[in-house]
DNA sequence: ATACTAGTTGACCGGCCAGTCAAATGCAAG
DNA sequence: CTTGCATTTGACTGGCCGGTCAACTAGTAT
């Protein structure tokens, strides 16, 4: 099997738009086997349950982001402080592009899966988590660097940076429930008014 | 029917604590039903839809966190500034409470619905819309307030209430993914750091 | 007594849910 | 040519989904 099967791949194509619109309840198996053109249990040779597939989602935009955007904004060459805004303009394009192709705001599908599904499922939380882990330690050695630099004065960097993610769920959160990307476009600036002091 | 008929408070008792810590589409009206000693037909008595449910049960949210921690929170007896560390605190507590009975920290259901259905029903976002929107006039009236008083320097009220209520959403689903309230407690304090200037 | 209505019952609808399975297919290495 | 494995097929399971319905009960108002 030099060819890597393309079935995994389509049925991936299938659910990671209908994940992120919808909800991971709401998007059934079948439904995605029927868009892919792939059979039942074609869909459970390669995934054991429904909770790998949403696994593999995860990755999948995992990796596009830190493929793109964020590899985009963390780029050593921008001053520190840029690459938060450079992060959060990132965000407001991409979820205005999304509006206009689809019509609606879908958010950011790591934090519609937190608020769904962690109550419910340990194994995809901690999936989760790690995403925003990562994105955390981004953001913590970008506000390290700012600090050395002298362009902000120093401060708790793990606290504030957990903020800052905070902020930026928080903020595509609302604009989800305007249905409006100009929310993270008036309130994304902010970002960087947040600080947590460092302890005595 | 002088006495107003229990059969609709206890749905509502019943969905109340499911709908929070679950999902709107894990729940079904059927166990709902069952918990609450009561006929399928019955409910569809009282209920048109389970949309209807869930909008009652998301106003009885409101009603309980408006009589309660939030009128605490906003008594205009205390300083501006310190009703809005009030309000962390309370959901701090709250969560931390919840955790404690439930093993679990279940967020804030009003943004738990918001990313699971707003994509999918416009009525449910209008609903929940409205919630942020009454939070939001709350924040903004406070900071108007301590703007006036000289306890923080003029700003753009309007849109420091939004990054306000953003931030402390994000918190909470940050709490949320890790199933810890103390992240809360943590970070909850910063959101007095958060300003939008006024516009030139 | 009668008529009206709010409330209740429980069976029922078509459809979808996640997941299973045994049998078939196709391909590759010996 | 044969063995063996990866892949695919499509029917199938038991159970739940939101919602409907006609029949029944009970209380109230005339």
């Amino acid at each position: 099997m030099h060819i890597a099967t393309d079935t995994r791949s389509r049925i991936i194509a299938a659910a990671k738009p209908r994940f992120h619109s919808r909800s991971y309840a709401n998007v059934g198996i079948q439904e995605i086997c029927e868009s892919a053109g792939v059979q039942k249990g074609s869909f459970y040779h390669f995934f054991p349950s429904k909770r790998d597939l949403v696994m593999a989602v995860i990755d999948e935009f995992a990796d596009e982001w830190a493929h793109g955007f964020v590899a985009e904004a963390f780029d050593p060459a921008l001053p520190p402080m840029e690459r938060i805004d450079y992060l959060v303009d990132a965000a407001y394009f991409w979820q205005k592009s999304i509006k206009q192709v689809h019509g609606r705001m879908l958010g950011c599908i790591f934090g519609n899966l937190t608020l769904e599904v962690s109550t419910q499922d340990d194994i995809l939380r901690a999936k989760l988590l790690a995403i925003f882990s990562r994105a955390k330690s981004r953001f913590k050695a970008t506000l390290e660097e700012a600090v050395v630099a002298g362009t902000i004065s120093p401060l708790d960097a793990d606290l504030t940076a957990e903020a800052m993610l905070a902020y930026l769920e928080g903020v595509i959160l609302l604009a989800k429930s305007q249905n409006d990307p100009e929310v993270i476009y008036r309130l994304g600036p902010a970002i960087k008014t947040l600080r947590v002091e460092t302890a005595a």
